[in-house]
DNA sequence: CATAGGGCCTGTAGTCACTACAGGGTCAAG
DNA sequence: CTTGACCCTGTAGTGACTACAGGCCCTATG
């Protein structure tokens, strides 16, 4: 931080490259307020800044652990007020890990059932065919 | 199958309650060709049969199952062609499976990095917030 | 017989988190 | 001077629904 002061001035894509999003999610960011507005140039270019990147930063991280943008904006909200205690960031990490837990206990019950499924030979015709079967209705 | 002949005539609200969907979802099946149009009443009201009800329950089963609507189609088309190979059944089940186990993979690595986050305590200020400093820029 | 409630109809818009244009303006290199 | 890469706004599309708005129909009760 102490070599690059708030001094920076990148464009949208020179930004969007350098934390590895793409520049129409910018400025999708920028339309729901996720990101605040930067300024501009003579010729209405976005010139980004220091506080932007970090900021940008920040959100990609979060995205790339799968908060959703509501849960970033949260954590965005409870970074700023730095003198508040932590409990809400950790709730909020909680409740996301817990719904991970749910989506993989889901999915490997899936994983089960469709195993179940593929565990039969595959060489009939379709008439006979366990997994057009299992998906019928069972009175059908 | 023996004693239940098409000859059914359920409203749309009875259908979607005997197979567990809802009214809406329904006729969105319909509007995007999943599920034929049915018959109407004189008032214009949906009247489904026995082959509706088979059908929208096998819709209901796969999408239970996590197969995308593209893929219910794809089984609905392979299905009706009861003399041809199941090999293009096992496909598509074969794929979602390989997609599950990506998406499971994915959601265990992010599961351990949001516990190497939390296992940290939070009794601290925001300011020293280990979440908090993990999704902020290195640099920053 | 009137009316109140539920269910049904169509059509449109909203969700989430982007992505993909269309139709233009700007800028730097050759 | 032209070419091509970049940028701008605004809109529409994705998947799989869900939620109205504004209206019609049917049944049951007072």
């Amino acid at each position: 931080m102490a070599d690059c002061p708030d001094n920076g001035a990148w464009s949208i894509g020179e930004l969007a490259k350098r934390v590895g999003s793409n520049v129409e999610t910018v400025r999708y960011y920028e339309r729901i307020g996720v990101m605040p507005p930067p300024a501009r140039s003579a010729a209405n270019y976005r010139l980004y800044s220091d506080a932007h990147l970090r900021r940008l930063s920040f959100v990609m991280r979060a995205r790339r652990l799968g908060f959703s943008l509501e849960q970033v904006r949260a954590l965005l909200e409870l970074s700023g007020q730095a003198s508040q205690p932590c409990a809400g960031v950790h709730a909020i990490a909680r409740a996301h890990r817990d719904e991970i837990d749910r989506k993989i206990a889901d999915l490997t019950a899936l994983r089960a059932e469709l195993d179940a499924l593929l565990s039969h030979a595959h060489t009939g015709a379709i008439a006979e065919c366990r997994i057009i079967e299992a998906l019928s209705p069972r009175d059908a």
